[in-house]
DNA sequence: AATAATCTGAATCGTTAGGTACAGATGTCG
DNA sequence: CGACATCTGTACCTAACGATTCAGATTATT
């Protein structure tokens, strides 16, 4: 039966500060990856008993998704400013060198909890991971329409192709993850970036490397 | 005591092949991580019974070192070709279009086991985890001789950072190992490759694409 | 103050993890 | 042939996992 009540201003309310809570319980998972983070290693950075974890969020699983929709809100706000920058240049040194920010943030765990939360992972683990890979999908989605409206305003070249200068730019960044948790300092995750952009500066000129007579800076 | 013979080929030989079971371990692994993993799911792929695995491969991590070396040996070989190459051109194009052939080659699982092997793990396989960031450093260590040979050939421009382009190239190559793990296509991840090869253009000229008067093409 | 609802902490569940022990099977070599 | 080293399979160990229960503490409403 366990009916609940109509009033949830009753009883004994919350001890804990459940966002506090979910913001611990998201850089465990970040550092230690969905599978890897034990209830025991989330519940003691949560400073949190295990059943009031069970009552405030359900389960793991749950848990996790919570975590990651705050992770969301609160890092990842960098992306969706980058994508209202005036130019597709503007657009992408934005992503590019706030991601380098974002990564190099003192504090933070290594990589980002997209990429790391589950990436290759066991059988339980799956959904999880299948629901990563879903949200990167829709991510990837929405730069893309950013990327095409730049093509029709005629800010992006006739002969750029802006689906794949969108996964490019998708692939550098979560290169730059990677690379961060493999050591990379900030000083040399930024110089990756320099590459990358010296390589655009067509990009500011309105045309393409491969064109003829192009007279880059 | 348990003293060891001098003799190896005595007693009853060995029923299976180890490397065909290495192969069969080494799949499990690329697809579910180290600690997805499990030693049922390594064992049932080995066709081996437990205690077998145990003598000849000593325990999990081992077993996983053995493992990667072979992925080492068996996949990882068109990196060093890519390596001998005579142009620099030719080296980051062949090593990007290695890894987009390598990723997308039919039956073989997502992503690279070097990146997916072990990136945000628990605390018990945190060796595994170190051991492969050190071995990627490794390996961007022999990359890096190359382009500063380069450099020192002439064969890259006067204001190009070996360096930088050396972790670039790098950064690329994770980012469609995730690309590639979050669905991608072998055709999208070529266009990827497209994009950042026609931005490097300029290696074919031996100019910067920042130089007064660069002409590509 | 009495009551009802909720939270808290400890104890416990069944399952599975990696790792072993041991008896019997199977082959090699003197 | 026969002794012996090594492999194979079953059964089991301990520890830790995620998940759950329940008595008692705590607090808002009545």
């Amino acid at each position: 039966m366990a009916k609940k009540t109509d009033n949830p201003k009753m009883g004994r309310p919350r001890g804990f500060d459940t966002t506090a809570a979910l913001d611990a319980a998201m850089r465990v998972f970040w550092e230690k990856g969905y599978e890897g983070a034990t209830l025991t290693d989330l519940t003691d950075a949560m400073r949190i008993n295990r059943s009031s974890m069970w009552a405030a969020f359900g389960n793991k699983e749950e848990l996790f998704k919570k975590a990651f929709e705050r992770y969301l809100g609160t890092y990842q706000g960098y992306i969706r400013e980058a994508l209202e920058k005036p130019t597709i240049r503007e657009v992408i040194e934005s992503s590019l060198r706030g991601t380098v920010d974002f990564l190099a943030t003192p504090g933070n765990p290594k990589g980002c909890l997209s990429v790391h939360g589950a990436l290759a992972v066991g059988d339980e683990a799956d959904p999880i991971k299948q629901w990563l890979i879903q949200l990167r999908k829709n991510g990837l989605s929405v730069a893309r329409k950013r990327f095409e409206q730049a093509k029709k305003s005629g800010d992006l070249g006739e002969d750029v192709d802006p689906v794949a200068l969108t996964r490019y730019v998708a692939t550098l960044i979560q290169g730059l993850g990677v690379q961060h948790a493999s050591g990379a300092t900030k000083a040399e995750l930024m110089r990756v970036v320099d590459v990358a952009l010296q390589h655009m500066g067509y990009l500011d000129e309105g045309q393409h490397p491969n064109h003829k007579e192009n007279q880059a800076r």
